[in-house]
DNA sequence: TATTGTTATACTCTATAACTATA
DNA sequence: TATAGTTATAGAGTATAACAATA
């Protein structure tokens, strides 16, 4: 097709990446939530006294960057910060929180599955790995 | 590390592409170019009479968006727009133009070579065949 | 009727600098 | 001194709607 690109791995990653995303980001519209706003309540579900700080470093999410974010799911009722100490809060999910949670599970499960079918079996193994050389 | 999200195909391959392309955009900007742009300089250098629309339809970059980036281009002097008929404009590389292509060229396959590095040996070959199927 | 180029606008994510307060 | 939270701001990419002119 687009000779001068279609060999670039970086390309293709891109793509498929932006594929990705676009994709995810409808199915997770259906629970009124965003890509970024879902990594984050999977995340905090499974660890405890998580700071914002602390969150955004694992998702490589800048610290001026959660203030917005975990506002939004403090607006919706989400989450809540607990004092930790008089510098730090944790970020705790409220009970609705955990139900988006569990309904945030489900949605990238089911999307995950889609996912990787879509590759064929000869390549299947070798995706994840081969990704995660390149960020972790 | 992030255990619920350590397995997820799609979280991997969105952090891989967010890796790359801020590593690919600090090498581009040393040439004065953003990444869209030094991907429109090279698939505009393969092919003849492309206009903004089929551009975009092989980028997918809408219509719309493919203005203020072709303006940027022009305003640099790296392309003209020549009329086709009454409606259609082909892209056209200037002088310049093809210059700073030929150092895209050089920027992105240095980058490529050293992307595709990273990546052990043995799953290098099914990297890109995996995420071409992703969007393609 | 479908397509091209365009304008306007808004949203999402990201990046940087700076400030306050606390560990 | 380093870190946490925050504010403000800007940049880049993307998305949608609408319009005039032309194929």
């Amino acid at each position: 097709m687009d000779d001068a690109l279609s060999r670039h791995t970086g390309y293709s990653l891109r793509r498929a990446a932006g594929a990705m995303i676009g994709e995810l980001a409808k199915r997770l519209a259906t629970i009124d939530l965003r890509v970024t706003e879902a990594t984050v309540l999977l995340l905090i579900g499974d660890r405890r006294n998580l700071t914002a700080s602390a969150i955004g470093r694992t998702l490589d999410i800048q610290r001026a960057n959660m203030v917005p974010l975990l506002n939004r799911l403090e607006a919706s009722g989400l989450i809540t910060r607990q004092a930790i100490d008089g510098k730090s809060q944790a970020i705790v999910l409220t009970p609705a929180g955990l139900d988006r949670r569990a309904r945030a599970e489900t949605v990238t499960q089911a999307f995950e599955a889609d996912l990787i079918a879509r590759v064929p079996v000869s390549h299947r193994d070798h995706l994840l790995p081969a990704l995660d050389v390149l960020w972790r």
